[in-house]
DNA sequence: TTTGTTAATGCAACTCAGTTGCAATAAATT
DNA sequence: AATTTATTGCAACTGAGTTGCATTAACAAA
């Protein structure tokens, strides 16, 4: 396990997070930073921010990848089996951490170790 | 919406989802059939295919996308917002719909039109 | 504070699932 | 059989994400 640094990069993009409390997308920051740091800087802090347990990830809609902050609005991991769903918005395509839970019923012959749910719809800004 | 011709390349796939009656990732069909149609082929008449409500398709672990045949092995789309769940072996990788409703409740302030609900865990094969 | 160790970074090239434009082909219709 | 147009093949492209490697900068130790 390797040891994590906080270099400027990494403070940079706590301090993302920590400000904005939702989920963002990893293009997203790749654009915002795209002159403070390399793209693959970008993938590779935000790799390791979850592997400690900082950050979570999740697919959206297209196949994009989010992070947010874990133990923050709802993002806790405690069961894997119930964990909590996100959310993004068919229309601005923001995404959110649910602090909701999804009970997930046992399986026969099915050994579930995780879930991945996302609900898509219209939020709130969205709806007409 | 265009008529769908039953072409050689379009009963060669179908074929297969009814032998199978599985899902199916568009990686595999590709490679499948990479000697009978060209990868854009398999790729058009999966999408043409959906679009036509024959089959449905998620995404599994790694981002790659699985098609599989409606209204089989509890593969009914009736209600969007308790869409059947898929599972996906994170050993052999293989995918199945499961045939269970997993209700998903209301949400304030969000309007859910469908679900995506992934769950990932060790298959019967697998399990130790 | 200086030095040494090695994690972290930049860069450019790469991977790979999936898409696209367009000319050629083949279903389905008349 | 002729006509229409959906479908296909091909090759080039797209775009998120990855990787190898030389360079840089945290951080610990002296």
């Amino acid at each position: 396990m390797g040891v994590i640094r906080k270099t400027k990069s990494v403070k940079a993009l706590l301090k993302v997070f920590e400000q904005i409390k939702k989920p963002i997308s990893t293009l997203e920051l790749v654009e915002q930073f795209h002159h403070q740091m390399s793209k693959s800087t970008v993938y590779r802090i935000l790799e390791r921010l979850e592997d400690d347990g900082i950050l979570h990830s999740f697919t959206g809609r297209g196949g994009l990848t989010w992070y947010a902050l874990c133990n923050t609005d709802g993002c806790s991991h405690a069961h894997e089996t119930d964990a909590h769903p996100h959310f993004q918005c068919k229309d601005c395509g923001k995404t959110e951490c649910l602090s909701i839970h999804i009970p997930i019923p046992e399986i026969a012959k099915h050994n579930i170790e995780s879930v991945s749910l996302l609900l898509i719809g219209k939020c709130a800004d969205c709806a007409s």
